[in-house]
DNA sequence: CTACGATTAGACCATTGGTCTAACCATCGG
DNA sequence: CCGATGGTTAGACCAATGGTCTAATCGTAG
């Protein structure tokens, strides 16, 4: 994350580094991103640079905590389901995936730096900004399923980590079809529908 | 892939830079890897290297496809499985699953390679070593499928591509829960099952 | 005014993947 | 046996990379 220091830099050029990062960032990734390039797009100098940040790492998992936190606001409050019984937990969740899904395709910026993040995971090191994404999710996710296992719309005869696994690896594979086939407003619903059903299948008791 | 005239270098030097590469590429990974490091330790000058390897990524594609290759002798056969009904189906792909895996955790360097390979999946442009690893795989998982749906066992009112997503989400997502937590083999098979068996309710028509 | 600490610019470094040229060497035609 | 041809090789070289370092600049406190 980057330096304490960098809230005294002025904002505008705080703004400029920022802005030039995250470009060059959803246009590149993080791999073949030119941290040169970001220097020279911003305007500012490379010990100037470095003096703000750790290195290229550092930058990146900035921009995305940033984006995270934006991408979060934009989403608005998700409540962790307390629904009575299945049907209705699996709605809420149900909903909440088409939300994000929606906002994903509305706002490509975030959406390319989320998965650009996210390719790498299951590193054996993850990196900083992985382990941003991860942390600001992982805790929700737990606190749904044990809602969810509370009143018996999920399993818990497997270890809760294997089911949280097994989870998160269907909603990748979602978004990664949404990816490869974009689908009109239309259609979204029915498909985001039709997987969060074979989840429930897959997690039901 | 290694050019034609790779075949006519001679093999001592072939096993050479092969060895070297894949040494490289399991430590490090792709992206890591240093292709001046491999050619000091094959003692090749980097002319020949470009001679016969067309850069980094031709030479990841081949020390893939050979360690495919070298996979899949070693699994043996897999026929598509023909069986009458779903639980015959399913105790099938639980079977070869679990073989799969039990390999992967006696051949960690194949493990480290093909993970790597497939870590960037579903990037926009997949990498060659990516495109051949799926195209080894693709068409058995489809015949699979279909024979899955001609029985039964499987569903067939989303589409294909959907289903098999979903599935190979679930697959990934056992695979690494498995890394991160090494598990020992007596407890691989319960594992192994818990997860085909959630991925059987998924598809279940 | 001095001195000190914060800030900045950019030269510099090792290393990267990749290109290119000059030499080498075996084979073949004459 | 000579010379030319074409496959092969070594390694100098290139632009670009992320990162380091030093010298200068600036603002302010004493």
């Amino acid at each position: 994350m980057a330096r304490p220091r960098f809230d005294r830099f002025p904002a505008e050029q705080q703004d400029a580094v920022l802005d030039a990062a995250r470009r060059e960032f959803v246009t590149h990734g993080f791999a073949a991103a030119s941290l040169n390039r970001i220097i020279q797009a911003a305007g500012v100098s490379k010990g100037t640079m470095y003096y703000y940040f750790d290195g290229k790492d550092d930058l990146y998992a900035d921009v995305i905590r940033r984006q995270l936190e934006h991408f979060a606001a934009s989403a608005g409050a998700l409540p962790v389901p307390h629904a009575s019984d299945a049907d209705e937990f699996w709605a809420t969740l149900t909903e909440y995936a088409e939300r994000m899904l929606g906002l994903l395709a509305r706002d490509p910026d975030t959406a390319a730096l989320l998965r650009d993040s996210f390719a790498g995971a299951g590193s054996p090191s993850p990196s900083e900004a992985e382990r941003q994404a991860t942390q600001a999710t992982m805790p929700w996710l737990r606190e749904t399923m044990a809602a969810g296992q509370r009143i018996g719309a999920i399993r818990d005869d497997l270890p809760d980590d294997l089911l949280l696994a097994v989870a998160f690896g269907m909603g990748r594979a979602l978004d990664a079809w949404l990816i490869a086939r974009p689908i009109d407003d239309a259609q979204l619903p029915g498909v985001v529908a039709a997987v969060l059903d074979m989840m429930r299948r897959a997690l039901r008791p």
